[in-house]
DNA sequence: TCTGGGGTCCTAGGACCC
DNA sequence: TCTGGGGTCCTAGGACCC
């Protein structure tokens, strides 16, 4: 038994390739919300030292210089591609966990007639040719492991972009060649601090005692180490863990200064974090708004959080809003710059779980069936078609996507053209 | 001018209870 | 001289992930 890693190769970028042959061969990146920070980089750009999570106006001239191939985050074509990815994985395997929009793990058994390393080919042929989608598989006795083989898959042209390192004698080697900060789990700080004690590879840390261990990375450092002895302590979670909150926050396109954009900003991301509320299920019992200054130009910079209950619990945007309204009056100071702004739903439960409110059981009906047609009317027409009184669909505070590609598999409108002039432009 | 967003888990310390 | 001890809950802060 076990455990490939398929991690698709700078995924938005691949996407962003998938449908403008154009880009192959060219630098490309993609960046974060309000254009700001890169957040994927091709390979080519990888090349010219453009590093992940560069704000773009300190590299605007190398871009420039290169002509780098620049966009916006476009969340709905990578979602999707991601969802078509994924499909294609469960041929292989009737155990799969969607990790993250491009990475998933899956549970492999060789056969008389193949071994891993050749079906771990397969998988990757398959979804190149059904995705269009580059990846890189790695394969080991757990998941940290295999995190490791993909690690080396991505990097060694050796592997053609799979590597099989169960029961082999290269595990031992491929550890001493990862840097320690590169293990799952491992980040900045404890790589910081590992290495002021010695430890600098995985392999390093593979060996270290389980006292120490536990007592400077707590348990969860511990289990890390089991993993990378071959030990598995982390499972496949197949099923999705239920989610313990829904948070949709942003910065603003510009700064903002008084109270009635802000109620239209949040009153905008309330209605967000209740559509996807719903689309799990679920009902919220607290909300959270915060609202933040600038903290890179702010001397004394200001953050304002309010925690209000749900009682009883809801899934309705309505009756957040209202909550969201008066915990955002007891938080805003005026005189200041806002630049961000965000909503937490927390205490979540399943809405079937719910009891049954003691009165007012025919208002709760009218309110269900209105969600549902509202829910219903926008996903039909579009986002947006209908919307709540409170937000106006507009204002200084909208998050910019100036160079956002065509949602080409989730929008009839943005559908790809052969042969015409295509309606995005550069 | 311009600096992302959305999550999870663990620990320590304080409040409170019996 | 010597100020219990254990349990639970909550929160803030810090670490990590993509």
């Amino acid at each position: 038994m076990s455990i490939a890693l398929v991690d698709a190769n700078n995924f938005y970028c691949s996407c962003e390739r998938v449908f403008a042959a154009r880009l192959h061969g060219r630098p490309v990146v993609v960046l974060s919300n309000n254009d700001g920070c890169i957040i994927a980089r091709s390979e080519e750009a990888k090349a010219l030292g453009l590093k992940m999570g560069t704000p773009i106006f300190q590299v605007r001239e190398l871009i420039e210089r290169n002509r780098v191939e620049v966009f916006s985050s476009n969340y709905e074509l990578y979602g999707d591609i991601s969802a078509r990815l994924h499909e294609v994985l469960h041929d292989f395997s009737p155990e799969v966990e969607h990790y993250s929009i491009d990475e998933s793990f899956l549970r492999l058994d060789a056969s008389r007639r193949q071994t891993l390393d050749s079906i771990g080919r397969e998988i990757r042929n398959r979804v190149r040719k059904l995705t269009g989608i580059p990846v890189s598989i790695g394969i080991a006795e757990t998941k940290t492991l295999a995190k490791i083989a993909g690690y080396h898959a991505k990097r060694s042209k050796k592997t053609r972009g799979v590597l099989d390192l169960t029961g082999s004698p290269h595990q031992e080697r491929a550890l001493g060649l990862t840097p320690v900060e590169e293990v799952w789990g491992i980040g900045s700080r404890y790589g910081e601090m590992l290495r002021g004690s010695g430890i600098e590879t995985a392999l390093d840390l593979r060996e270290a005692a389980d006292d120490w261990v536990r007592q400077h990375l707590t348990v969860v450092g511990l289990r890390t180490v089991h993993e990378l002895r071959g030990v598995p302590c982390l499972s496949l979670e197949i099923v999705p863990a239920t989610r313990k909150t829904v948070t949709v926050s942003r910065s603003f396109g510009a700064e903002v200064e008084t109270l009635c954009d802000l109620r239209a900003a949040i009153a905008f991301y309330v209605s967000r974090a209740a559509e996807k509320l719903r689309r799990h299920k679920l009902a919220a019992g607290m909300i959270t708004i915060f609202i933040e200054t600038n903290r890179f130009k702010d001397d004394r910079p200001y953050v304002g959080s309010a925690t209000l209950q749900l009682a009883p619990l809801t899934d309705a945007t309505p009756e957040m809003l209202a909550v969201a309204a008066c915990g955002l009056e007891s938080i805003f100071r005026p005189g200041r710059r806002y630049k961000k702004a965000g909503v937490t739903l927390g205490e979540l439960a399943p809405i079937e779980t719910l009891t049954r409110r003691l009165w007012g059981d025919d208002e709760n009906e009218r309110m269900k069936i209105l969600m549902q047609t509202v829910d219903c009317l926008n996903a039909k027409f579009g986002r947006d078609v209908l919307r709540w009184g409170m937000f106006v669909n507009q204002g200084t505070w909208r998050t910019r996507f100036g160079k956002r590609s065509p949602r080409y598999t989730t929008k009839w409108m943005e559908i790809l053209q052969i042969g015409s002039n295509s309606r995005f432009k550069k």
